[in-house]
RNA sequence: GGGCCGCUAGCUCAAUCGGCAGAGCAACAGCCUUUUAAGCUGCAGGUUCAGGGUUCGAUUCCCUGGCGGCUCACCA
């Protein structure tokens, strides 16, 4: 309350006592009370500034160089004179009349040098008083080098740009706390230079991503995300209602069916990167909302599809790494073309001792699976359990980068079939470090065999699989008038961005995650 | 959804067997004219996630709930 006082006698001193000035300090004081006991000290200091004529929150900056700029004519053995400067206060010594204070600005640190006579004794006293760390500041004066060699601003005058009210977490540990990292994530940016760097990283890999499949002659598109139906995965929808059509929407789970459409439409190459939405669990590689990148390619196959996998996995590594030797966690990976390729059947064989070629019925598969003390569900269709048994036994020994090829055809509604083998489709799943990154095929383009698959699936669905695809009428109708043989593909922006930043966790490498629950 | 773990000052963390809730950083009042997590003196800061229970007494033990994390099952 004393506080409160101290705050309102400011304001008061400076003002006439009329109506209206009385409804405004009421209007402060409401403010005020929002405000903890930290940032009424800090709060103190912007009323301090405006009575002197100062405001704290002024419309303009004077910026002349970035730090980095400066940085770098300082390394060429230029002096740029007299320079602005502009940052984020993010510490402050002060060992009397001198004061070192660090500020930040997007591109890099900077040490500020004010000295009591250089800005006279009111200036400094001011600094000092009404200055803290987090705030945003506009320095000018020329660059010199301390005692120590560092390189820094003998600053003549100093401006408020935007005062913090809030203070920032500590400087020393950063801020820990997951909750508070995710949901206020600016503080997380503001204090942990290497989770900047994360999102830097992220946003070159998909630059890089997009300039090798602009320059192979792919065209970006767009493709709806509220869909009357939605397919191209196996998943479960978030479900939408659009009160003026009186009818639900799906949130895309996939843009694979919209994308062949634009081949059918005679784009012979089409790709795009946007979100899905399924409406599954949340786990350290899953969240409802992720970023995937498609691409198809007409007159092309899977063996298109593995040399896009591997070509982007060289360039997204060299524009995170700058290197194609990474470290994923324990694991040094070699991401150096080309990349292994093994039939699921032979993988499965090799770690379990289960040939699914021999217990090809689903009685058969179960029995051998029961053994494993693996669940099965009784909705389980014969792909589903090869499924399972592969991603327990052979998925997690999967470090250096290998194309898994030939998938069930159960579980693969829009890859062709081998036509030597109608139980496995041309299909593969790129894995490195464990983990799944992208998934391709042969697409599927005979309408008579699609729409079985549409029929099978609807089977699956009777038996409760929520997974399955719905029948997709128009889907089959466009691959009638014609879908050209193609190679399609879909990578997971978010994995791989977690694979090239040595992050272990999807929340990581997504700015704003879903939490839990 | 199951199991395990966590939640204490603005931040990072302590608190013995159930016995006055503490430190560092940040803040506040000072000292200090080349610091690098600056230093020194002083001072202040708490709904120990919430609610209930056991107890003379609960941060601590029990129950319920909230919010997280890890993990298992499933999906990319």
């Amino acid at each position: 309350m004393a506080k409160d006082t101290r705050c309102v006698s400011f304001f008061f001193r400076s003002r006439a006592t009329t109506r209206r000035h009385v409804r405004e300090i009421n209007q402060l004081m409401n403010f005020i009370d929002t405000l903890d006991d930290l940032e009424r000290d800090r709060y103190d200091k912007v009323l301090r500034l405006r009575e002197r004529g100062i405001n704290p929150y002024p419309l303009r900056t004077t910026r002349t160089h970035t730090i980095a700029r400066v940085r770098e004519l300082d390394e060429r053995g230029e002096d740029p004179g007299v320079v602005t400067l502009v940052g984020r206060i993010t510490a402050n010594r002060w060992t009397g009349k001198i004061t070192f204070a660090d500020i930040r600005d997007g591109t890099g640190r900077i040490q500020l040098f004010l000295r009591q006579d250089n800005l006279g004794q009111e200036t400094y006293k001011n600094f000092i008083k009404d200055f803290d760390l987090a705030d945003f500041v506009q320095a000018t004066g020329t660059l010199f080098k301390t005692k120590t060699g560092e390189l820094s601003l003998q600053v003549a005058e100093i401006s408020m740009l935007a005062k913090a009210v809030a203070p920032m977490p500590e400087k020393f540990h950063g801020l820990r706390d997951m909750e508070t990292r995710y949901r206020q994530r600016y503080l997380d940016l503001m204090v942990n230079e290497d989770v900047r760097e994360v999102f830097r990283a992220r946003q070159r890999i998909v630059t890089a991503m997009r300039a090798y499949l602009d320059r192979s002659g792919f065209i970006e598109v767009e493709t709806p995300a509220l869909q009357p139906l939605y397919g191209g995965a196996l998943a479960k929808p978030f479900v939408t209602y659009h009160n003026e059509l009186e009818r639900n929407l799906y949130l895309r789970i996939a843009d694979e069916l919209y994308l062949k459409r634009l081949l059918v439409g005679m784009f012979e190459r089409v790709y795009e990167i946007s979100k899905d939405f399924r409406n599954e669990g949340v786990d350290a590689t899953h969240l409802p909302e992720f970023t995937m990148m498609e691409c198809y390619q007409a007159y092309g196959d899977l063996s298109d599809m593995i040399k896009v996998v591997e070509d982007v996995f060289v360039e997204c590594a060299m524009a995170a790494r700058g290197t194609l030797q990474i470290q994923y966690g324990e694991h040094r990976i070699d991401l150096t073309p080309p990349f292994a390729r093994v039939a699921m059947r032979d993988a499965i064989l090799e770690r379990t001792g289960v040939d699914i070629y021999v217990d090809d019925t689903f009685d058969a598969l179960r029995a051998r699976i029961e053994e494993k003390n693996l669940r099965v569900e009784p909705q389980m269709s014969w792909g589903k359990l090869v499924e399972k048994l592969f991603a327990a036994y052979v998925e997690p020994t999967l470090i250096a980068p290998t194309f898994i090829v030939d998938f069930p055809t159960d579980i693969s509604p829009f890859a062709k079939k081998k036509p030597d083998d109608p139980r496995v489709t041309e299909r593969f799943e790129i894995y490195v470090g464990g983990g799944e990154y992208g998934n391709a095929f042969t697409e599927l383009n005979d309408p008579e065999d699609q729409w079985q698959r549409f029929m099978e699936q609807q089977t699956n669905r009777a038996r409760g699989d929520a997974e399955a695809q719905q029948m997709d009428d128009d889907y089959v109708q466009a691959l009638k008038h014609g879908l050209p043989p193609t190679g399609g593909l879909g990578m997971g922006i978010d994995r791989l961005t977690m694979l090239l930043t040595d992050q272990h966790s999807i929340r990581d490498v997504v700015l704003y995650p879903q939490l839990r629950n």
